[in-house]
DNA sequence: TGAATATATTCGTTTAAACATATATATTGG
DNA sequence: CCAATATATATGTTTAAACGAATATATTCA
């Protein structure tokens, strides 16, 4: 893991709304993540194509879906990186929004024990 | 402290070298960096700019020379952005050269108590 | 097998960041 | 005040990142 590229891969905005998302929720499909953050699909495909080049995310395919979640194996100092990432964002948009989107759309509570697909 | 702009600072190459070189030494003034560096002076000093205007650094003017050190009031959060890329980088290039040279023509056990100015 | 769905990739364009060079500002000491 | 030094900024150019749109791939299911 190349400390370089991980400090790229958070340069975007995009991503680390991506990256938030994940950290609280653990792991979600490419479907759940541009449903949530309102972004075009493609755009959401190429932002992970990065973040699994720096190998903060890992992927895991099945069937036509892919699941997103952190890299199991990241070391300490890139776990703390997205920890101060998590603190500093907690209170501010449009991370509150993409929980609260996330919440409406593919939470167990929201009574949809699957995210909505489309 | 907007996290936005403290993760898109921690974008770049030569802010990172200044930024770990400035964890580790405290507080140093723009022509040590840009000596240690071996970068051109309004390069160093543009870079330092967005780190002062992203509230990581803060300057501290003495005649003619600017010192320049982490800010003391970062939250949390920032402080431990920072120390996870000092964790990350700490055995890697070009930081570990930027410490030798540093240490070669800036620290006091190298017989210069003062950096040397050019 | 063929249609539908989920995801990934390619391509040409636009936008933004970094750069080198030149110049401006500010301070010191003569 | 003038020359020298330290730092900052402005300008035009180059480089790299992000973008939208189109298309490719892969899987499921009928």
């Amino acid at each position: 893991m190349i400390p370089d590229s991980v400090f790229e891969a958070l340069a975007d905005a995009t991503r680390r709304r991506i990256l938030v998302l994940l950290l609280k929720q653990g792991e979600l499909c490419v479907c759940d993540l541009f449903g949530v953050l309102k972004i075009a699909q493609p755009k959401v495909s190429r932002h992970l194509a990065i973040l699994r080049e720096s190998e903060i995310l890992v992927a895991r395919k099945q069937g036509t879906w892919v699941y997103y979640r952190l890299n199991p194996e990241m070391p300490l100092w890139a776990v703390q990186a997205l920890q101060a990432l998590a603190d500093g964002v907690a209170r501010s948009e449009p991370y509150l929004q993409d929980q609260i989107q996330f919440s409406a759309c593919c939470s167990p509570s929201s009574g949809c024990t699957l995210p909505v697909r489309q």
